[in-house]
DNA sequence: CCCTATATAGACAACGTTGTCTATCCAGCT
DNA sequence: AGCTGGATAGACAACGTTGTCTATATAGGG
């Protein structure tokens, strides 16, 4: 395919400087808003500009130094509920700076992901990186950015923090809160259904559940969690476990949204009724929290706020020292999968 | 940000012709696959490459003239179930191929839209381009194109057929064969949900479901049907209006799946057990056809190979003449939201 | 009014690759 | 041996922008 070759010739800076009547890197200076250009010149630039409609070439720019107005994202698997939520963030920040999204794949053996990395940075020459979960996590990726000197901002890290900056959202506190209020309403039995063992995150958030039970005098054992992987199929398995056993917990709170669909699934075909014989929580908020019945109790992170965050550091510039990590909140977000626990179960509890 | 200014130097087509004693351009013609090159300086320029883990700058390839080695990816909507599966599609073609993925978000009136178009084709310039449903049918999108020569191939368009290549997917016919299915099962009362009227494969959805009827002696009537946009919200809206009526449908077909998970979480709602007292249908197979109770039986487009074929199309150059479209097969996936009607409406029915 | 400092603008060489044109080499003819 | 032609390789000029250095106006101080 010659895709380039035989199309139209857009307006070059030439073009403008020509009919501006000024030299190239005067136009140069206007559209990079530099100092050193009276104000009248300016404007006879601007006008030619709007007139040619000009816009400068993102390959001429990167080519001749300075920056490539390229931010890239790395995820490890894109259909992740919150990957959609991140590229909608991360793209209106792209936008209000004039920078440009490209999207990158960062799946497999370490050695793999070192490669696609390689390839697509010495390819692709970006500004910077933003790097989502679980890939922010893994050691490798964050060596071979550093050896590249490639600026990166990472999407709630949870390991090897400290290495460079990043946007975050307190998982453990959010665990908690949805402890305390599940306690609040007088449950007393609790499942928890784990993350995916990748996911550092995971681990927070069951750390902030069982920190608020054990503050509560209550300790989950062996037979009260399950560890799944973030599925939905994984929640349904980890739900029918939960259930199975001899007194059934009253409340199951699962790491992430698409378990805790799972569990309502399951709770159905079991034949409860949600919220009375059985609340369940999520976290995430992700679009299918919604779109269940009855609709799920969950934590719902900026995800697109904290992306363009992310977007906005690299872009702006995080200065050589200052890489403090920029927290976010969270908001416990009450819908119809909890309830108090069922009224022999509260009265036992008492 | 001097994103670029401070990074190790990576290895240039320079180092590598040095290090293979040969000139740039055999270099240049061993990257490309070109002739003229004879077996042994190809090994040789081969081995330096890997030795210096060479990798062709995009920029640099790009402003030299052939190909920027970039397809962009455009939605109107960054967070509709169908774009991750777009993404991964088109992630696994571009990888293959050695190119890599623009994505940009066009919404907004048809001179914001060319705005943001012409901006990010002027800027980027890519290889060609990937239209998603419903930018991909709006006519000023394809005028431009046209004008600026870019090559395009679309997705599930449904207007201005004959304007360019695309990949399809047969949706008259599975709405028809939905409906065949229902009719097979017994239900003779049906209320549909119609689609977003942007998307133009709405309407065709609707009139294969309506004419499968029709061949069955069957008129929908107003008031068997509600005008709907796609959205989870409106699927439960539009369930409750058409339960809500006289003698009650026995089966629902949403023409997306979002509607349909709506239609069945109102259902839930009114009562009515899934699939005894009602069917329901969706269609997309999206993450949540799997992710309620009962699980949703629905039409499964395959998007990401359909996107994996768009950006091949467009990557090996469709030649001037043949743009001939690229139909993919779709799948009814049967699962527990059908059934028979209710008994008594069974034996009405006969 | 001259000299200097400062704002403003231009000339020119990168940047790393590909396209085009030209030079060399060698085999196969006559 | 001389010529032709195809295969192979190199020289050189783009491509459109920015960085650096230099030249010219303009203002300010003696």
């Amino acid at each position: 395919m010659s895709g380039l070759r035989n199309r139209p010739p857009l307006a070059t800076i030439h073009d403008v400087a020509q009919l501006a009547g000024v030299s190239i890197k005067t136009v140069s200076r206007v559209v990079n808003r530099e100092p050193h250009v009276s104000a009248g010149t300016r404007a006879r630039v601007d006008r030619a500009i709007q007139v040619l409609n000009y816009r400068p070439n993102i390959a001429a720019r990167t080519l001749a130094g300075s920056r490539a107005y390229l931010v890239g994202l790395y995820f490890d698997n894109p259909s992740a509920g919150y990957v959609s939520q991140m590229q909608s963030g991360a793209l209106r920040a792209c936008r209000a700076a004039g920078y440009h999204l490209v999207i990158e794949q960062l799946a497999g053996s370490s050695v793999e992901v070192q490669n696609q990395l390689r390839q697509s940075l010495a390819a692709v020459r970006m500004d910077g990186v933003v790097l989502s979960p679980p890939v922010c996590d893994r050691g490798e990726v964050l060596d071979l950015l550093d050896a590249l000197a490639v600026p990166h901002v990472r999407i709630a890290p949870a390991r090897e923090l400290g290495r460079g900056p990043y946007v975050c959202m307190d998982d453990g506190r959010a665990a908690q809160e949805m402890a305390r209020r599940l306690l609040a309403l007088g449950h007393r039995r609790f499942g928890f259904i784990k993350g995916h063992p990748d996911h550092a995150a995971a681990e927070i958030r069951w750390r902030g559940f069982a920190n608020a039970l054990a503050a509560a005098g209550l300790i989950l054992g062996p037979r009260d969690t399950w560890q799944g992987d973030f599925s939905f199929r994984s929640g349904s398995e980890g739900a029918r476990r939960l259930l199975s056993r001899g007194p059934r917990p009253t409340a199951i709170f699962a790491s992430n949204d698409d378990m805790a669909l799972g569990a309502i699934a399951m709770a159905h075909r079991l034949g409860l009724r949600i919220p009375d014989d059985l609340s369940v929580a999520g976290f995430d908020d992700s679009p299918g929290a919604e779109a269940v019945w009855p609709p799920l109790t969950t934590i719902r992170q900026p995800v697109a706020e904290m992306t363009a965050g992310a977007v906005n550091m690299l872009i702006d510039g995080h200065g050589p020292g200052r890489s403090e990590p920029q927290l976010f909140d969270f908001e416990l977000v009450v819908r119809g999968s909890t309830g108090p626990p069922p009224i022999v179960d509260l009265a036992a509890g008492l």
